[in-house]
DNA sequence: GAAGATGCATACTGGTTGGTATGTTACAGG
DNA sequence: CCTGTAACATACCAACCAGTATGCATCTTC
């Protein structure tokens, strides 16, 4: 389904690679739809949730805590091969169909006000400019980092994603506010 | 094929759409592989040519050039919910077949490559920054573009491109150099 | 104007694939 | 034990669809 996009994915080789048979399958799931939706419900979340929502709920500073994550971005040519799942399924159903549209859009918006909050925290304490929209700055963060993951995807060349990396990187440290540039850290916008 | 996708495209569909015969194409076409090539290597890098490349060539400052042509993208609501077309294309295939990722990453490289020589033509004159790599920047400009047409076709809202617009457009204005900030224009990073 | 080539049109086929109908095992309750 | 039901397994079907086989005008060339 990662690989293949939903529609083409194969039911019978997904089952023959679980091991599962049909009857178990239609058992529990009424159709190939409500698999997919079961996906992005349970599998997609919580990879979101544990990539992204919750680091930056349980951090101290924001900045550090999206560094980390954008860092801990997996760079392997296997990774990048198949690109960001939550996105391609976004891209392959939203314009055909509104379950898979509003599933999909709803774990962008959670990813979304992860990082909204997490920046308005980082404000409070000084550790990200004032001076930024968080909800802006969040969606840019996303549309960027998933735009160098499709690049990527596109190049299959791993120069391309690390270049993205750096440049998210180097966003990510433009954000910091007065006390979140210590210790010898060098901002370039600083 | 561009709601659809390639593969789930249906050629009887298309044929009938076209008002063509089957015979029609196949004696011009090998295969529906071939005719899908033949939509990047003539649709798509013509649009790509029209949008992109042609304008950065003629203009006579850049960042202009760049503003105006993301102004002009469409925020109508029918453009906006099957995304672009080249991203989507891109996307789906890259993983599946080596002779569509060929073709549109070398698409992806003639925009990349015309923004690139822009911004290093108006780095010349003064009028972009000339502590920015123009290779980056050309990388991140399309893939923060491409990422929020992502995210405005998921969640089918004008608003978010809208905002995407907004946002690239002040990361343009921060890229303006010194010859470039005249008549009263307001930089944010300046 | 005969003969081939060009440029299509139409009917058909064969493989793929989501879904179903029916059979079977295992276990729980009485 | 007997019955019922949950949890599968297997064989099959029917639709969809890319690709093909064949037919048929028109046009070119000698």
């Amino acid at each position: 389904m990662h690989r293949s996009g939903f529609r083409s994915a194969d039911l019978n080789a997904i089952l023959a690679a679980a091991r599962v048979t049909k009857g178990a399958l239609y058992y529990h799931f009424d159709n190939k739809e409500a698999l997919g939706y079961a996906v992005v419900d349970e599998v997609l979340a919580s990879i979101s949730r544990e990539k992204w929502v919750w680091p930056l709920q349980n951090a101290k500073n924001p900045i550090d805590a999206l560094v980390g994550i954008v860092q801990g971005t997996s760079c392997r040519r296997e990774d990048l091969e198949c690109g960001c799942s939550l996105n391609n399924l976004s891209q392959e159903m939203s314009p055909l169909n509104e379950g898979f549209r509003r599933r999909t859009a709803k774990l962008f918006k959670d990813w979304h006000d992860a990082i909204a909050v997490a920046l308005r925290q980082g404000q409070k304490l000084g550790l990200v400019r004032s001076d930024v929209d968080a909800g802006e700055t969040a969606t840019f963060l996303i549309a960027a980092y998933e735009g160098f993951i499709s690049l990527a995807k596109n190049s299959q060349d791993v120069r391309v994603l690390q270049a993205g990396q750096k440049s998210v990187l180097r966003l990510l440290e433009s954000l910091r506010g007065r006390r979140g540039l210590t210790k010898g850290r060098r901002v370039k916008a600083g």
